[in-house]
DNA sequence: AAACGTTTGAGAAAGAGGAACACAAATCTT
DNA sequence: AAGATTTGTGTTCCTCTTTCTCAAACGTTT
């Protein structure tokens, strides 16, 4: 039901915004757009789509540019594009071996992306935010400072979304840490600043970059130090009352098995995590990825202790699999993190302990494919997340530019 | 993203249709409103709030009645109720023990509601839908064939949303039934037939009518011989892609556990299914409602034996419920069905179980009730989605009784 | 009891936005 | 070169909500 002030009435106002919003999300989503590709896209006429477009252009988001000849009959349509320094937006992450930043444009250009290692470690939330101010500073010379949108940051822990407060943080050794906050003082520009969590970003970011375009009901899990996910529910994140859905690391796979860092036991994240495979494979827990990269060496090269290891994995990884696909009934699975480079090697073993697993119907148009983002999906995602406000609301963006209503505002 | 044919595109059509059905749907979820409390849910003004309301009392959906003063200054602003006759739907129930039909008028209000027992085992289909015509068929002498806005049927098994195919009930015998299609051609009646799953629906009533009134991001979790579930997130619930979703008693929380009727091992059913308590209680395990009952009275009366069982329940209840809060960040989790009744008795193991195995951010707030509905929670539900269309777009229930329309169409 | 402030309904006019239509432009086909 | 096809342009029309004014119904105050 309505939350109270969410009004659900609709007049010829919020049919602008909304028609809008809907050119400039399929633009951001999809791409350059004949105006002709909108007509079909939206069900507008080509009247309507020349006044909203005429407004976008007139706002700076896009520009039109002319088409070739297609070699069909009839006049070429101009292609409409979405301006990447029109809009752009700041995307951070704080990973447990790395931080990165990158200034991304509207349309999803990358125009910026740079990642340091970090010692893995506790190391201070005032270390971490100057560390990324050093990162994103050269970034912000070329930038129109009306053109940013605003900042996401995707962090390796429980965040929660209203006010971008970390809760939770084992591997980074985090307990409510005020992140947006944090970096709304320390950032030189000013914007919004959207915190949340690495895997739902992740998530976020291979349904519209990678290997989830056009598909709506996505499960996506990721695996590094610890494991988190991801749902899609017909293209919305699922993010539950306070944005904690998808710790699908901490679901009790194994209700008798080794404590977890979250304080239980048995967590699925025990069985599948970093930490699991390396010392099943013989090695310390904390290597990181170079240790995981001889693992994933040795099981390739038939060496049975890594093989062995690896399998163990897979199959933990099909049951979790199963249990969240008789759950959430998606239409594909996505492994994505250290998990995506392990998948090749155990996606046999994962389809047969899902086919054990999970419910005939639900797995029988089940796709299980590995990401295409690799370790740069969070970031992305953290500027998608960045740029939701603009393609929920169009109109917001264009006022900021309009002088007309900033002095009748 | 968009499905092809799925416009985004709005204009003043589709704004009325939208505004209608806002009030349309405020109406049928709260009850009697004023045209004042109107204007305050949608924003609309009192004037477009006059126009849609007239249309609604033309097409015989709703009546407005004077209101009493109500000791504040000001023209008291009439009452519009839903009326119960103007738009009613068929509900049905195929329960392990008890088939179920019911009537219900625009608003929920319950105009008749019959339930039967039926052997347990397999029956065939057609002596099922025959049984289910019969329930129905006094129903339907007073209600107005044109005022018939579908029916909703409730199954114990896994269903395919589109097109109400039932692809698996273990505990009814049936594999790929196409009950939708056998009811729609038995019923005497012209009206489309939805069919979903027992607990989905139990879900969507216990929020529209029951405990989790009010409160959007709900796990719904319904234990009878099977156990079922339903995620509502923002409202509406999660249904997965075809919709099979929320099948939580088949999430393995035992991996080398008991077999299940589904064909895997360790499901959550068989730790908390109707059959695993009588079983731990050293019962038969088809005794059914009258055994449950003796087993909830021995642990009242402190029997030792009923007690360890119902409180291994207990715990596994609490494992379950732990994982999936982990997974989907609920803010209120109903326990109904047979656990409903036995709820009471456990209600501090469960909460014991939660503590250990969720974590803490997603357990912070979290509430875990009770249903309020009883058995027939997901025999309103099924009236609920019967409902559903009428709700999204009020319009069209309209112009079948307009008579113009019906002439230029 | 009458006057006044408040809230709401009623009705007409205005405003905003997209649809419909006619025409022109650009392309391919014959 | 003429015709068919597709699309941009510009104007008019239609739908829907808002705005504005006035009246009705209520409580409060004097």
């Amino acid at each position: 039901m309505s939350v109270p002030g969410d009004l659900v009435g609709q007049r010829s106002e919020t049919v602008r915004r909304s028609n809008l919003s809907a050119i400039v999300r399929e633009l951001h989503v999809r791409g350059p757009l004949s105006r002709s590709d909108l007509v079909g896209l939206t069900g507008l006429t080509r009247s309507a789509i020349r006044g909203l477009i005429g407004e976008l252009v007139a706002g700076g988001l896009v520009t039109e540019v002319p088409n070739q000849p297609a070699g069909t009959p009839g006049r070429p349509s101009p292609i409409v594009q979405p301006n990447a320094r029109g809009a752009v937006a700041i995307a951070l992450e704080v990973n447990v071996d790395s931080l990165a930043a990158a200034l991304v444009g509207f349309g999803g250009t990358v125009h910026q992306l740079a990642r340091v290692d970090r010692p893995r470690g506790h190391l201070s939330v005032e270390a971490i935010v100057d560390d990324l101010v050093e990162l994103v500073r050269p970034m912000l010379r070329d930038v129109d400072h009306d053109a940013l949108v605003g900042v996401g940051v995707a962090v390796a822990g429980i965040v929660r979304r209203s006010d971008g407060l970390v809760r939770m943080a084992p591997n980074l050794g985090w307990r409510d840490v005020p992140l947006a906050e944090r970096l709304r003082e320390a950032l030189p520009v000013v914007a919004p600043v959207w915190v949340a969590n690495e895997a739902d970003l992740g998530g976020l970011a291979e349904h519209r970059r990678g290997a989830a375009i056009g598909v709506d009901q996505v499960l996506y899990v990721m695996g590094e130090v610890g494991v988190g996910g991801n749902m899609l529910v017909d293209g919305r994140p699922l993010i539950g009352v306070d944005g904690y859905a998808g710790e699908i690391g901490h679901m009790p796979v194994n209700p008798d098995g080794q404590a977890c860092a979250c304080g239980s036991r048995g967590c699925w994240e025990t069985e599948i995590g970093e930490r699991a495979l390396l010392v099943r494979a013989g090695l310390a827990p904390d290597g990181g990825r170079e240790a995981i990269g001889q693992v994933i060496a040795a099981a390739n090269a038939a060496d049975p202790r890594a093989r062995a290891a690896v399998d163990e994995v897979g199959r933990w990884l099909g049951i979790g699999i199963a249990s969240l696909v008789n759950i959430l009934n998606p239409q594909l699975v996505v492994v994505g993190g250290v998990l995506e480079r392990l998948y090749p090697l155990v996606s046999r073993t994962v389809d047969e302990a899902v086919s054990v697993y999970a419910l005939p119907p639900a797995r029988e148009h089940l796709r299980l494919v590995p990401g295409a983002l690799g370790e740069d999906a969070p970031t992305l995602g953290a500027a998608e997340l960045a740029f939701e406000p603009l393609l929920a609301d169009a109109a917001l963006q264009l006022r900021l530019r309009s002088p007309a209503v900033l002095v009748s505002a």
